[in-house]
DNA sequence: GCCGTTTTCGGCCCGACTGTTTTCAGTCG
């Protein structure tokens, strides 16, 4: 396995696998290693996910912030980053073949099967392990060897095939969208009694790669035939007692898990997830004399816990298992809060529910106003014109129950001349002028303000695309990347923190500009940038545009500690897009956003002040 | 090797599925 200065995190996780694996095989005698190999795999999953680059971490002396990495972690890291290798690490894994370690990417291969494939077959090379397995398998070479047989020769063989076709995984409200179609589907049928999407889409994770369904109902068969029957698909995969699987035109694959409504709640929790969070409040209910499952809470003999808090459940005495029909009685009876679904990653949430401290997150309904939208009023803009008029979005916002609305059109093309520049945004400033004044005056019931915005291109020195004079026409405004992506961490924080410097630049829109799938962010000290935002009254825009959904979580969870203030917006383009703002909400919440952290959610008379226009 | 609302020592999530197994090992989510 390689190794070098420069590694990034995926390197590094995918290094302390290969460490894991190695203990794996190596310390069969030793009673510890089963233990030191669950602490590698950790200490990779917890990199994997982290969205700092530990090497920026190392180099601010942060490595122990990192859950999972203790001193002697630390030690090797330090090695690793300083020298480009680590000694112990190279010693563990130059002892064994290099070819097995490509193999542990294939699903169903893990360290064992890998390194008796490599050892039984006599793969050499480590690039192009996995083709050479195929080729072997296809060859009825893997049937031959002891521990294998035909069935796993063949699963041998769609894993690897699979790996270069299942990749493909799916954006949150796409998937949000198909789900709650079949979700409202199964409701129609009588003998469901509830209906809930599990997993990764229950969370509202950015994206998601299949889609899991549960239901409570006193007849699976029943529910099973009818979801079987849902005419929107291609075909069913698998169809059996209590689960069934079918396949949409898309290749999104709907897995469905029946239940009786009397143990439902500990299987929704199970199946909610994440791993993370399961795991974590297992290793807790253990402490406490308590065994976890999706069927509910089994006590251990030494348990100290009192079963009078569980009388009121229902106790399985054959099974010898306390059962729940909802999953607030199951957190409850471990002496917890709720935990809402979106919280649910191990970053705190277990013991801020123990102490009763869990955020009052903010919800779709506390949302007043939408900060960014694009209208057809301006042509020749720099980037997207929108496809609805200013009226057409105005009263789709009366609708939907907004206070205030501010328009941020793209700045119109730099190149023009700044009299033609000049000449539109004044035109537009006029017509919202007049516009809103009749408004008020007619609708009587509630006072709905349109801002005059733009949202103007942040260039790459950090100079914003508006003549100096224009900004005299705007209430306030949005400033935003969206060219030269690349470039250093410094040069990027340079330019973010320029782009801000009038003081109508009030919002820095989609901060990253991810896009999901797409391409990775800017690089940026996003902690000079939230410090910059505190001091000047500057917010940070969550975008709630399909793959953008930027700030991503983890950065909203750090600006909010830092007291940054958010706001909440569409991006919309069009005038049926503005609904999409609860997806922006996700986000938020996932980042531990109360109503209070995010501006858009106070009331006209108090945005303004806060807006102080 | 990590970690602390019983612990700085002594624990370490839970069950399903699969195969090659006559009682368990490997892998996964």
């Amino acid at each position: 396995m390689r190794m070098h200065k420069e590694m990034t995190n995926a390197e590094v996780a995918r290094l302390l696998r290969g460490v894991a694996a190695a203990y794996e095989i190596k310390g069969k005698d030793s009673p510890n290693t089963r233990f030191r190999v669950i602490a590698y795999e950790r200490a990779a999953d917890s990199i994997e996910r982290s969205t700092v680059e530990v090497k920026d971490l190392w180099e601010d002396g942060k490595l122990g912030q990192v859950p999972g990495i203790g001193t002697s972690m630390a030690e090797y890291l330090d090695e690793l980053f300083k020298t480009g290798k680590v000694r112990h690490f190279e010693k563990l894994l130059d002892s064994l073949p290099e070819a097995m370690f490509e193999l542990l990417d294939i699903p169903g291969i893990g360290a064992k099967r890998a390194y008796k494939l490599v050892k039984e077959l006599g793969i050499t090379k480590a690039h192009g392990a996995s083709e050479k397995l195929l080729r072997l398998a296809e060859k009825g070479r893997i049937r031959t060897i002891e521990g294998f047989g035909e069935q796993s020769e063949k699963e041998i063989i769609d894993a690897i095939q699979g790996v270069y076709r299942k990749t493909k995984r799916f954006l949150l409200p796409f998937a949000t969208e198909v789900a709650e179609n079949i979700l409202e589907y199964l409701r129609k049928n009588p003998r469901v009694k509830r209906a809930d999407p599990l997993g990764s889409l229950r969370r509202c994770v950015s994206s998601v790669g299949d889609v899991d369904i549960s239901v409570a109902s006193d007849d699976p068969e029943e529910v099973i035939k009818y979801f079987t029957a849902y005419k929107n698909k291609s075909e069913v995969i698998e169809s059996g007692e209590h689960t069934a699987s079918i396949l949409l035109p898309n290749g999104m694959q709907i897995d469905l898990m029946v239940q009786p409504p009397d143990t439902y709640g500990a299987l929704l929790q199970h199946f909610t997830g994440s791993k993370e969070h399961n795991v974590a409040l297992r290793e807790y209910a253990l402490k406490k004399g308590m065994s976890l499952s999706e069927y509910g809470i089994r006590f251990l003999q030494k348990s100290k816990v009192q079963k009078s808090k569980f009388k009121s459940q229902n106790y399985n005495a054959k099974l010898k298992i306390y059962q729940f029909a909802d999953e607030k009685s199951f957190y409850n009876s471990l002496g917890m809060e709720w935990i809402p679904p979106e919280l649910r990653e191990n970053q705190g949430e277990i013991e801020a529910s123990i102490e009763g401290e869990l955020p009052s997150l903010v919800e779709v309904e506390d949302i007043k106003g939408d900060l960014h939208l694009h209208s057809n009023f301006l042509k020749d803009t720099s980037h997207d014109e929108g496809a609805n008029s200013i009226e057409s979005m105005v009263e789709e916002a009366d609708r939907l129950g907004y206070e205030y609305l501010l328009f941020t059109e793209h700045n119109p093309k730099i190149d023009e001349q700044e009299e033609k520049i000049m000449d539109v945004l004044r035109r537009k400033k006029e017509y919202i002028d007049k516009t809103n004044y009749s408004r008020e005056n007619r609708s009587g019931k509630r006072v709905r303000k349109v801002f005059n915005g733009l949202e103007i291109d942040i260039r790459p020195d950090g100079e914003v695309a508006l003549p100096d004079r224009a900004w005299d026409f705007l209430d306030f405004a949005v400033v935003s990347v969206h060219s030269s992506f690349r470039g250093s961490r410094d040069k990027q924080t340079k330019r973010i923190l320029r782009g801000l410097e009038h003081p109508k630049a009030k919002i820095l829109g989609h901060p990253t500009g991810r896009r999901i799938g797409e391409r990775e962010g800017i690089e940026v000290d996003w902690g000079e940038v939230f410090e910059f935002c505190k001091t000047n009254d500057k917010w940070l825009e969550i975008n709630s545009w399909w793959d953008r959904l930027d700030l991503p979580d983890i950065l909203v969870c750090q600006a909010i500690k830092v007291g940054v203030k958010l706001v909440i917006s569409t991006d919309s383009h069009a005038t049926d897009q503005m609904v999409l703002m609860r997806y922006g909400v996700s986000v938020a919440r996932r980042g531990w956003a109360e109503k209070g952290d995010i501006v858009n959610t106070l009331g006209y008379n108090d945005f303004t002040k806060e807006v102080r226009i």
